[in-house]
DNA sequence: GCGAGATCGTACCGATCGGTTCGATCCGCG
DNA sequence: CGCGGATCGAACCGATCGGTACGATCTCGC
């Protein structure tokens, strides 16, 4: 997947371009699986525009991880909203969001907690952290029209359901994970109110 | 914690005191954190002599894992154990050793987790899944003495919620987790039976 | 006390790491 | 056309990687 050559020569695109073309390697191999070299040579760029664009690879990869929380909590928040005003309908809503990435055939767990189980410098820590707090809004949110007793101990718990989902899918199989999730999940809805 | 110098030249004590060195090391710093030669420098121990006992780093970083599997799974079983005959406390003495897992200093999550994140070989893979199968196991059979409907079922969803307890006391903090887990499995129990 | 084997410390190996530099090329703008 | 900046490709840097080799030292069993 190199980055398009014949390209207009323009630095914003390029930018743009070998964030897309480096996030699936990344991901496949590992923060730290992949020398700098050789990933560019997979994007078809030298080393010295990615470090003109990037700086560091460090740089590089707080940027991929950055565009791809923005771009999964946008999903999950246009599913949500998708599904209209019923808690238990946008529960599924989110559950069948994940089911979607646990199928997919190069899936390899959650990027982020994958990269803060890597890269142990701080940021990326940070990174991680602040996406599970978007996760924690969103599920909070469901909780709170559901009118829960304490939306915040049911969001935190859903938060819980969400990421130990994730975690079996990708050990222990990805076949129902979600559905399973989800049923478990309409259950202490249900008791929570 | 340098492996006991003057200890009786023992090739079987040897390697059990490197095993036991290593561990706390490798979890802290990421299996590839740290070099063959800090690693050795750090136990007190030749290149030379960790290489006679294990081939390889990767044959170190595989008995680790597996020693750690093997005490984790016990010390689960003999909490289970000795919570007495009901499913519910059988629960609350799961949840109540990983808490005491999360409330370390140096907790960073499950270290079969993260190896897994981090080392794609697939031996170090699989250890990760039979280590959660073993949980499932435990769980499971949770399920069953619960009478719940469909103990596999349950036995699935109560292993999200303790994995999904792990990835937000790792990255959203210790503090109730496995409290907060509880009672959501407690839920779950009681609505599947 | 002697030999076998475990261990140490250190030097060494080729490979790869992240990052820099430089000359050549190519493109868009004036 | 010509200039400036983006890009390339390759060489290069010092550091570190996992792993090996070797001579010296130590401890045990005989």
């Amino acid at each position: 997947m190199p980055v398009a050559k014949g390209s207009t020569i323009d630095p914003d695109r390029t930018r743009a371009a070998i964030l897309d073309a480096a996030t699936p390697v990344l991901y496949e191999r590992g923060l730290d699986g992949i020398g700098v070299a050789e990933l560019c040579a997979r994007l078809g760029i030298s080393k010295e525009t990615l470090y003109r664009h990037f700086g560091t690879k460090d740089g590089l990869v707080r940027a991929v991880l950055e565009a791809r929380s923005d771009r999964v909590t946008r999903s999950l928040a246009e599913a949500v909203a998708a599904a209209g005003p019923e808690p238990a309908d946008q529960l599924a809503a989110v559950f069948a969001v994940f089911q979607q990435t646990y199928d997919e055939p190069r899936f390899r767990g959650c990027a982020m907690l994958n990269a803060a189980a890597q890269h142990h410098v701080e940021p990326v820590r940070a990174l991680t952290a602040r996406h599970l707090d978007r996760y924690l809004d969103t599920l909070t949110g469901i909780a709170e029209r559901a009118g829960a007793a304490d939306p915040r101990l049911l969001g935190r718990q859903l938060l819980m359901l969400v990421e130990g989902a994730t975690v079996v899918a990708t050990h222990h199989g990805p076949a129902d994970a979600g559905d399973h999730a989800l049923r478990a999940a309409l259950t202490l809805l249900a008791a929570a109110s």
